[in-house]
DNA sequence: TATTGTTATACTCTATAACTATA
DNA sequence: TATAGTTATAGAGTATAACAATA
Protein backbone atom coordinates (compact mmCIF):
# COMPACT_ATOMS: atom_id res chain seq x y z
CA UNK A 1 0.00 0.00 0.00
CA UNK A 2 3.04 2.14 -0.25
CA UNK A 3 4.28 3.91 -3.61
CA UNK A 4 0.55 4.38 -3.07
CA UNK A 5 -0.65 7.68 -5.05
CA UNK A 6 -4.32 7.51 -4.79
CA UNK A 7 -5.62 11.11 -4.60
CA UNK A 8 -9.79 11.41 -3.16
CA UNK A 9 -9.43 14.45 -3.83
CA UNK A 10 -9.17 13.30 -7.79
CA UNK A 11 -11.77 10.63 -6.83
CA UNK A 12 -14.83 11.78 -9.14
CA UNK A 13 -17.45 10.67 -6.52
CA UNK A 14 -16.09 13.09 -4.37
CA UNK A 15 -14.97 15.55 -6.84
CA UNK A 16 -19.17 15.37 -8.23
CA UNK A 17 -20.18 15.50 -4.22
CA UNK A 18 -17.94 18.80 -4.14
CA UNK A 19 -19.24 20.37 -7.25
CA UNK A 20 -22.85 19.68 -6.54
CA UNK A 21 -23.08 20.92 -3.13
CA UNK A 22 -21.61 24.24 -3.72
CA UNK A 23 -23.69 25.25 -6.80
CA UNK A 24 -26.61 23.47 -5.13
CA UNK A 25 -26.55 25.74 -2.02
CA UNK A 26 -25.44 28.80 -4.21
CA UNK A 27 -28.85 28.03 -5.93
CA UNK A 28 -30.74 27.20 -2.62
CA UNK A 29 -30.86 30.70 -1.16
CA UNK A 30 -33.63 31.68 -3.69
CA UNK A 31 -36.08 28.97 -3.31
CA UNK A 32 -34.82 28.81 0.46
CA UNK A 33 -34.13 32.55 1.48
CA UNK A 34 -36.77 34.11 -0.49
CA UNK A 35 -39.45 31.38 -0.36
CA UNK A 36 -39.07 29.73 2.08
CA UNK A 37 -39.19 26.39 0.19
CA UNK A 38 -37.22 22.81 -0.11
CA UNK A 39 -35.57 21.68 -3.09
CA UNK A 40 -38.32 18.84 -3.80
CA UNK A 41 -40.78 22.14 -3.67
CA UNK A 42 -39.07 23.77 -6.33
CA UNK A 43 -38.95 20.84 -8.35
CA UNK A 44 -42.31 20.23 -8.71
CA UNK A 45 -43.39 23.76 -8.98
CA UNK A 46 -41.12 24.21 -11.71
CA UNK A 47 -42.73 20.79 -13.10
CA UNK A 48 -46.32 22.48 -13.25
CA UNK A 49 -44.91 25.53 -14.29
CA UNK A 50 -43.22 24.29 -17.14
CA UNK A 51 -45.49 21.18 -17.97
CA UNK A 52 -48.76 22.43 -16.95
CA UNK A 53 -50.93 21.07 -14.89
CA UNK A 54 -51.16 17.66 -14.12
CA UNK A 55 -51.59 15.06 -11.37
CA UNK A 56 -49.19 13.82 -9.05
CA UNK A 57 -47.83 10.74 -10.27
CA UNK A 58 -47.42 12.49 -13.82
CA UNK A 59 -44.82 14.40 -11.66
CA UNK A 60 -43.55 11.57 -10.24
CA UNK A 61 -42.54 10.37 -13.55
CA UNK A 62 -41.29 13.27 -15.08
CA UNK A 63 -39.69 14.34 -11.90
CA UNK A 64 -38.31 11.49 -11.13
CA UNK A 65 -39.12 11.77 -7.67
CA UNK A 66 -41.11 9.34 -5.30
CA UNK A 67 -44.46 9.35 -4.40
CA UNK A 68 -44.16 10.62 -0.83
CA UNK A 69 -41.77 13.70 -1.68
CA UNK A 70 -44.03 15.15 -4.27
CA UNK A 71 -46.89 13.98 -1.50
CA UNK A 72 -45.02 16.04 0.90
CA UNK A 73 -44.16 18.87 -1.25
CA UNK A 74 -47.40 19.30 -2.71
CA UNK A 75 -48.98 19.86 0.47
CA UNK A 76 -46.61 22.49 1.66
CA UNK A 77 -46.81 24.30 -1.60
CA UNK A 78 -50.75 23.97 -1.63
CA UNK A 79 -50.96 25.17 2.62
CA UNK A 80 -48.95 28.29 1.18
CA UNK A 81 -51.12 28.87 -2.15
CA UNK A 82 -49.06 27.98 -4.26
CA UNK A 83 -50.91 25.41 -5.94
CA UNK A 84 -54.28 24.51 -6.19
CA UNK A 85 -55.60 21.10 -6.58
CA UNK A 86 -58.88 19.72 -8.24
CA UNK A 87 -60.45 16.74 -7.64
CA UNK A 88 -61.33 14.87 -10.95
CA UNK A 89 -65.18 13.49 -10.61
CA UNK A 90 -64.30 10.64 -13.62
CA UNK A 91 -61.62 9.14 -10.63
CA UNK A 92 -61.63 10.62 -7.57
CA UNK A 93 -58.26 9.43 -6.62
CA UNK A 94 -56.98 11.92 -9.00
CA UNK A 95 -56.06 15.50 -8.94
CA UNK A 96 -55.19 17.67 -11.57
CA UNK A 97 -52.73 20.44 -9.78
CA UNK A 98 -52.22 23.17 -11.17
CA UNK A 99 -50.08 26.26 -9.91
CA UNK A 100 -52.38 29.41 -8.66
CA UNK A 101 -50.95 33.13 -8.97
CA UNK A 102 -48.44 33.59 -6.65
CA UNK A 103 -47.03 29.79 -7.69
CA UNK A 104 -46.73 30.99 -11.38
CA UNK A 105 -45.10 34.08 -10.56
CA UNK A 106 -42.17 32.37 -7.76
CA UNK A 107 -42.48 29.99 -11.05
CA UNK A 108 -41.33 32.89 -13.26
CA UNK A 109 -38.42 33.93 -11.11
CA UNK A 110 -37.18 31.48 -9.92
CA UNK A 111 -36.66 29.97 -13.77
CA UNK A 112 -35.20 33.59 -14.22
CA UNK A 113 -33.02 33.30 -11.60
CA UNK A 114 -32.03 29.60 -12.21
CA UNK A 115 -31.01 30.67 -15.95
CA UNK A 116 -29.06 33.66 -14.39
CA UNK A 117 -27.56 31.10 -11.76
CA UNK A 118 -26.46 28.59 -14.87
CA UNK A 119 -24.92 31.29 -16.90
CA UNK A 120 -22.61 32.64 -14.66
CA UNK A 121 -21.89 28.74 -13.50
CA UNK A 122 -21.23 28.60 -16.98
CA UNK A 123 -18.85 31.46 -17.63
CA UNK A 124 -16.58 29.73 -15.41
CA UNK A 125 -15.92 27.66 -18.39
CA UNK A 126 -15.18 27.65 -21.88
CA UNK A 127 -18.46 27.07 -24.85
CA UNK A 128 -16.87 23.64 -25.29
CA UNK A 129 -15.87 22.60 -21.96
CA UNK A 130 -19.58 23.16 -20.88
CA UNK A 131 -20.58 21.20 -23.83
CA UNK A 132 -18.42 18.13 -22.64
CA UNK A 133 -19.22 18.81 -19.13
CA UNK A 134 -23.14 18.05 -19.59
CA UNK A 135 -22.01 15.46 -21.46
CA UNK A 136 -20.05 13.93 -18.91
CA UNK A 137 -22.71 14.58 -16.56
CA UNK A 138 -25.60 12.57 -18.10
CA UNK A 139 -23.27 9.42 -18.65
CA UNK A 140 -22.37 9.07 -15.32
CA UNK A 141 -25.82 9.50 -13.72
CA UNK A 142 -27.00 6.72 -15.78
CA UNK A 143 -26.95 4.42 -12.51
CA UNK A 144 -24.85 0.71 -12.77
CA UNK A 145 -21.20 0.44 -11.94
CA UNK B 1 -42.89 33.11 -19.56
CA UNK B 2 -43.88 31.78 -22.45
CA UNK B 3 -41.51 30.76 -25.02
CA UNK B 4 -39.50 29.81 -22.52
CA UNK B 5 -37.59 26.61 -22.92
CA UNK B 6 -35.54 27.06 -19.79
CA UNK B 7 -35.39 22.60 -18.67
CA UNK B 8 -34.08 21.58 -14.88
CA UNK B 9 -32.75 18.55 -16.47
CA UNK B 10 -30.07 20.60 -18.44
CA UNK B 11 -29.52 23.35 -15.30
CA UNK B 12 -25.97 22.91 -14.00
CA UNK B 13 -26.54 22.46 -10.31
CA UNK B 14 -28.97 19.66 -11.00
CA UNK B 15 -27.13 17.30 -13.01
CA UNK B 16 -24.27 17.70 -10.44
CA UNK B 17 -26.78 16.49 -8.35
CA UNK B 18 -27.97 13.58 -10.30
CA UNK B 19 -24.19 12.60 -11.49
CA UNK B 20 -23.13 13.23 -7.57
CA UNK B 21 -25.63 10.90 -6.05
CA UNK B 22 -25.37 8.21 -8.89
CA UNK B 23 -21.70 7.48 -8.16
CA UNK B 24 -21.85 8.27 -4.57
CA UNK B 25 -24.51 5.70 -4.35
CA UNK B 26 -22.34 3.19 -6.30
CA UNK B 27 -19.37 3.09 -4.30
CA UNK B 28 -20.83 3.75 -0.75
CA UNK B 29 -21.62 0.03 -0.95
CA UNK B 30 -18.09 -0.83 -0.43
CA UNK B 31 -17.63 1.14 2.90
CA UNK B 32 -21.37 0.75 3.44
CA UNK B 33 -22.25 -3.21 3.17
CA UNK B 34 -18.70 -3.98 3.65
CA UNK B 35 -17.97 -1.98 7.27
CA UNK B 36 -20.89 -0.68 7.96
CA UNK B 37 -19.15 2.66 7.61
CA UNK B 38 -20.88 6.06 7.22
CA UNK B 39 -19.19 8.92 4.08
CA UNK B 40 -17.50 10.77 6.77
CA UNK B 41 -15.80 7.94 8.42
CA UNK B 42 -14.19 6.49 5.21
CA UNK B 43 -13.12 9.86 4.11
CA UNK B 44 -11.28 10.32 7.66
CA UNK B 45 -10.18 6.58 7.69
CA UNK B 46 -9.02 7.76 4.06
CA UNK B 47 -6.82 11.22 5.51
CA UNK B 48 -5.11 8.61 8.23
CA UNK B 49 -4.28 5.75 6.10
CA UNK B 50 -3.11 8.50 2.92
CA UNK B 51 -1.36 10.84 5.38
CA UNK B 52 -0.29 9.10 8.65
CA UNK B 53 -0.87 9.93 12.45
CA UNK B 54 -2.11 12.92 12.50
CA UNK B 55 -4.16 14.84 15.45
CA UNK B 56 -8.61 15.66 14.91
CA UNK B 57 -7.80 19.31 13.99
CA UNK B 58 -5.58 18.11 11.16
CA UNK B 59 -8.14 15.86 9.55
CA UNK B 60 -10.34 18.54 9.74
CA UNK B 61 -7.95 21.08 7.95
CA UNK B 62 -7.06 18.09 4.97
CA UNK B 63 -10.27 16.99 4.29
CA UNK B 64 -12.40 20.26 5.03
CA UNK B 65 -14.79 18.89 7.44
CA UNK B 66 -16.21 20.12 10.50
CA UNK B 67 -15.00 19.15 13.97
CA UNK B 68 -17.84 17.96 15.00
CA UNK B 69 -17.82 15.56 11.86
CA UNK B 70 -14.83 14.29 12.37
CA UNK B 71 -15.51 14.07 16.10
CA UNK B 72 -18.19 11.80 15.44
CA UNK B 73 -16.67 9.57 12.97
CA UNK B 74 -13.55 9.19 15.13
CA UNK B 75 -15.63 7.93 17.85
CA UNK B 76 -17.57 5.81 15.67
CA UNK B 77 -14.25 4.31 14.08
CA UNK B 78 -12.69 3.70 17.55
CA UNK B 79 -15.61 1.90 18.60
CA UNK B 80 -14.98 -0.60 16.36
CA UNK B 81 -11.04 -0.59 16.90
CA UNK B 82 -10.15 0.91 13.27
CA UNK B 83 -8.79 4.16 14.71
CA UNK B 84 -6.41 4.65 18.24
CA UNK B 85 -5.73 7.83 19.87
CA UNK B 86 -2.54 8.57 21.81
CA UNK B 87 -3.12 11.67 23.97
CA UNK B 88 0.00 13.80 23.51
CA UNK B 89 1.31 14.63 27.01
CA UNK B 90 3.02 18.04 25.86
CA UNK B 91 -0.96 18.95 25.42
CA UNK B 92 -3.80 16.98 26.68
CA UNK B 93 -6.29 18.33 24.74
CA UNK B 94 -4.25 17.20 21.90
CA UNK B 95 -4.58 12.91 20.45
CA UNK B 96 -2.43 11.80 17.68
CA UNK B 97 -5.00 9.14 15.87
CA UNK B 98 -3.57 6.93 13.99
CA UNK B 99 -5.05 3.56 12.19
CA UNK B 100 -4.89 0.23 13.96
CA UNK B 101 -3.95 -3.03 11.83
CA UNK B 102 -7.80 -3.26 10.61
CA UNK B 103 -8.22 0.44 10.10
CA UNK B 104 -5.18 -0.11 7.93
CA UNK B 105 -6.41 -3.06 6.01
CA UNK B 106 -9.67 -1.64 5.64
CA UNK B 107 -7.93 1.27 4.19
CA UNK B 108 -6.48 -0.97 1.71
CA UNK B 109 -8.93 -2.35 0.43
CA UNK B 110 -11.22 0.51 0.04
CA UNK B 111 -8.26 2.92 -1.77
CA UNK B 112 -8.02 -0.62 -4.07
CA UNK B 113 -11.83 -0.43 -4.86
CA UNK B 114 -11.57 3.39 -5.28
CA UNK B 115 -9.05 3.18 -7.24
CA UNK B 116 -11.23 0.12 -9.37
CA UNK B 117 -14.69 2.35 -9.31
CA UNK B 118 -13.15 5.48 -10.98
CA UNK B 119 -11.75 3.58 -13.44
CA UNK B 120 -14.92 2.10 -14.27
CA UNK B 121 -16.80 5.64 -14.04
CA UNK B 122 -13.92 7.30 -16.64
CA UNK B 123 -14.06 4.27 -19.01
CA UNK B 124 -17.46 6.30 -20.21
CA UNK B 125 -15.25 9.48 -20.47
CA UNK B 126 -12.58 10.01 -23.24
CA UNK B 127 -9.41 10.59 -21.83
CA UNK B 128 -9.58 14.11 -22.80
CA UNK B 129 -13.29 14.36 -21.33
CA UNK B 130 -12.47 12.88 -18.35
CA UNK B 131 -9.42 15.82 -17.52
CA UNK B 132 -11.65 18.30 -18.94
CA UNK B 133 -14.33 16.95 -17.04
CA UNK B 134 -12.19 16.86 -13.38
CA UNK B 135 -10.99 20.84 -14.22
CA UNK B 136 -14.71 21.81 -14.93
CA UNK B 137 -15.57 19.97 -11.42
CA UNK B 138 -12.85 21.63 -9.76
CA UNK B 139 -14.07 25.21 -10.98
CA UNK B 140 -17.58 24.39 -10.09
CA UNK B 141 -16.35 23.02 -6.76
CA UNK B 142 -15.23 26.89 -5.94
CA UNK B 143 -17.79 28.79 -3.52
CA UNK B 144 -19.38 32.26 -5.20
CA UNK B 145 -21.76 32.91 -7.48
C1' DT C 1 -9.18 33.96 27.44
C1' DA C 2 -8.23 30.85 23.61
C1' DT C 3 -8.04 26.22 21.78
C1' DT C 4 -9.35 21.17 21.23
C1' DG C 5 -12.75 18.39 21.12
C1' DT C 6 -17.63 16.66 22.61
C1' DT C 7 -22.59 16.86 23.15
C1' DA C 8 -27.13 18.62 22.06
C1' DT C 9 -30.30 20.08 18.79
C1' DA C 10 -32.51 20.86 14.64
C1' DC C 11 -33.26 20.80 9.84
C1' DT C 12 -32.73 18.67 5.16
C1' DC C 13 -32.88 14.73 2.34
C1' DT C 14 -33.68 9.93 1.33
C1' DA C 15 -36.00 5.46 1.69
C1' DT C 16 -39.49 2.21 2.94
C1' DA C 17 -43.51 0.29 5.03
C1' DA C 18 -48.11 0.76 6.39
C1' DC C 19 -52.25 2.92 5.75
C1' DT C 20 -56.74 5.35 3.50
C1' DA C 21 -59.82 6.08 -0.17
C1' DT C 22 -61.29 5.03 -4.24
C1' DA C 23 -61.94 2.01 -8.14
C1' DT D 1 -57.32 -6.69 -5.86
C1' DA D 2 -55.13 -2.74 -7.71
C1' DT D 3 -54.10 2.24 -7.89
C1' DA D 4 -53.45 7.24 -6.09
C1' DG D 5 -52.02 9.37 -2.54
C1' DT D 6 -50.94 10.02 2.68
C1' DT D 7 -48.73 9.21 7.06
C1' DA D 8 -45.20 7.25 10.03
C1' DT D 9 -40.61 6.21 10.90
C1' DA D 10 -35.85 5.85 10.47
C1' DG D 11 -31.33 6.70 8.65
C1' DA D 12 -28.00 9.75 6.64
C1' DG D 13 -26.14 14.39 5.95
C1' DT D 14 -25.52 19.14 7.37
C1' DA D 15 -25.12 23.13 10.50
C1' DT D 16 -24.73 25.61 14.75
C1' DA D 17 -24.65 26.59 19.57
C1' DA D 18 -23.31 25.33 24.02
C1' DC D 19 -20.29 22.94 26.78
C1' DA D 20 -15.92 20.59 29.13
C1' DA D 21 -11.17 20.16 29.57
C1' DT D 22 -6.86 22.03 28.96
C1' DA D 23 -3.68 25.57 28.15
Amino acid sequence: MDGDDFEIADFLPYMLNRAAEATGQGFSRHYKDRYGMLRTEWRVLFHLGRYGPMTASAICARADLHKTKVSRAVAALESRRHVAREVQEEDRRNATLCLTRSGAAIYADLTEEARRYDDRLAARLTREEARILRSCLARLAERGT
